[in-house]
DNA sequence: AGGATATTTGCAATGTTGTTGCAAGTTTTA
DNA sequence: TAAAACTTGCAACAACATTGCAAATATCCT
């Protein structure tokens, strides 16, 4: 059975090959995917639009998430832990390669909480480390 | 005396209209700004371009730094604390109020520490923090 | 299975954001 | 104040992202 005919479905949403294919795309990933990424990899066989409107319909629903990133970037990455529509959780550390310049989801190492000033309310925090990774050290 | 006009001249800029305009809304801002917000307060007085270079220079001698987003937007604040051209030393939380939208330095919280997986190696890290601030609450 | 309905795709056009080269203008230096 | 150094604005360009709409595809229902 197709893993992500299952996801999918789970989501009511209609499958298609190219949801199928960009779905496979984040469930063998290393590490998080940008648009550009997307398109190499499929060899440009959907159009961009195509893979814009996929992506946002899976963060919609809680199926891939947003990465910060300092440079003017968009990541995305599966979520690995139960993500519904619109709520996601997601509250693991990501780390950014110098070297091989990969991003990758520290699933295991979750955010810390922090002391925040009187009158602030935390909802979510997201963290990003960036240096050098197992791979390239 | 001016602030803006000293922050100037200890960098070794020379001081335009552009670049003590722009420096006076960051002191003025309580959050960070965009290149947008930039362009709107300034009500386009200065070319699209100068505002780029000119927040270019200003992250590359330490006066601002660059805050990581989730969505496609690059925000700028004011280094509070003593940073030198480049070294930035902005290890501070970032907070996003979910309500006003505001972006918010928290200079006195610190972004902690955590443990990473055999093999990888932090240089830098970024946090940032989601929420309702002080004044929405 | 097959046709009606709903959804998704691709194309074209358009918008937004950021960059570069160069001439003209401004600031600094001495 | 004049020369040198630096900054600005314009124009052109490039990359990235969004929208409307007609054609294609998937789902639903009998």
């Amino acid at each position: 059975m197709d893993e992500n005919l299952d996801i999918l479905k789970k989501n009511g949403l209609s499958v298609t090959d190219g949801r199928k294919k960009i779905l496979d795309l984040f469930l063998d990933a290393e590490g998080a995917l940008a648009h550009a990424d997307i398109e190499k990899q499929t060899d440009a066989a959907f159009d961009r639009v195509t893979v814009y409107r996929t992506l946002q319909t899976f963060v919609d629903k809680g199926i891939i998430h947003q990465i910060p990133t300092t440079d003017n970037s968009i990541l995305y990455a599966l979520c690995k832990h139960n993500c519904e529509e619109g709520h996601h959780h997601d509250n693991h550390v990501h780390f950014i390669c110098n070297n091989c310049n990969k991003t990758i989801c520290l699933d295991d190492v979750t955010v810390p909480e922090v002391k925040l000033p009187k009158g602030f309310k935390p909802i979510q925090s997201a963290m990003v480390v960036t240096g050098v990774c197992d791979e390239c050290k």
